[in-house]
DNA sequence: ATGACTTATGGCACACTGTGACAGAAAGGT
DNA sequence: ACCTTTCTGTCACAGTGTGCCATAAGTCAT
């Protein structure tokens, strides 16, 4: 890896940074971008060929959850049913969460933080996480071999499957360690589970 | 009810054909203030106290329909469970669209025909519909005797609620009337009772 | 009607986001 | 050293959204 991609990285992680701390500081709506660039003593223009916008400040975790997600879906049987599947995926978030260095973790926890303090953020993280829904349901709908055009139990199974994690992760919304997040994410599932007849989503 | 008012309202609707129709014209980004309030004939500003901007647009729909959801709720049984409660709040807002003017159809199936062409508006679209799953976890919430904040139940039952009125709406894409609109609805509720464990939600 | 009031509107200036175009700086390979 | 590729900063620009103030329109007395 050249001295490129890894002043790069550097100055990817280093807006980051600033960004969280500005955004927790002295809120979301009211940090500029030039602030945020001022910060990391970079230009307003070369923030935003780092990232599209503030938005995807606050979305680079929604992005690396998605990707582990479908590798996740990739890497399981065949006939293992679609919830259950999907369900497993969410773990797969969360075992990457805990094998994070403590610098991700902390940028986990401040995301957290931040979203608790601004609805506007979750809006648009539910928003992402609509976007991944529909990546997530060509994945089952080709898994169950059905048409993700036509079949309404594809999208109702992952459809229920993002609220379920959604679930888990946001309520409730005080201060949390990982340990308690993976916690609340066991008994949304296990609610889940127990409130589902089984075989539903064959 | 005074001149002011009327011509209040008059306005307000000539925007939401003006820009509908420009929307689906031209698109939904490349369509400027400037342009729907010239369709008009008003100042760019008085578009800005009519609509927050263009988004409001687009969630008009979203917002009376909460409105209704909220309504319905009230007058639901108190022992009724809560996702059956939900699923009859879904109702209302069909049956509000069928007693709606031909002028209010047209508008909804404009508003439906935008989403399906343009993705970053459905994101937009389940934002809001996170702030409306907000306002109905506190209702449900009240009713099941619990505390908002701390029941993970109570979120699932509403964001499952959610998620099955969306599917019911969105898919699929592509043109329908309302007897379409409605049949898909029924069917996806159908399919969640039928997926669901008999007093899950209790 | 006339006048006094309340409210809506338009115009202006402004801050902010985000993008295209171009010139110069930094890193890569030879 | 050289040339090439890529990154960066500067400038200009279009668009959204908001505060402010003067003016126009509507409302409601007498």
């Amino acid at each position: 890896m050249g001295l490129r991609e890894r002043k790069k990285e550097k100055t990817r992680l280093a807006i980051l940074d600033a960004a969280l701390d500005l955004f927790l500081e002295q809120g979301y709506e009211s940090t500029t971008v030039e602030q945020i660039a001022g910060a990391v003593e970079i230009s307003p223009r070369t923030f935003f060929r780092y990232f599209t916008g503030k938005d995807h400040l606050v979305l680079l975790f929604h992005d690396h959850a998605e990707d582990l997600m479908l590798e996740a879906l990739a890497s399981r049987p065949a006939d293992e049913p679609p919830f259950t599947c999907l369900m497993q995926a969410m773990r797969a978030v969360l075992a990457d969460l805990q094998a994070a260095t403590p610098e991700d973790a902390a940028r986990f926890l401040k995301l957290r933080r931040l979203l608790d303090e601004h609805p506007r953020l979750v809006g648009l993280s539910v928003a992402r996480g609509a976007r991944t829904e529909q990546h997530l349901a060509e994945v089952i709908a080709a898994r169950r071999g059905v048409d993700p055009a036509q079949d309404q139990l594809t999208h109702l199974i992952v459809a229920w499957a993002m609220s379920t994690m959604r679930v888990g992760f946001e309520c409730p919304r005080r201060e949390g360690t990982f340990e308690e997040v993976q916690h609340r994410m066991a008994e949304s599932i296990a609610l889940a589970e127990r409130s589902l007849r089984p075989g539903w989503d064959l």
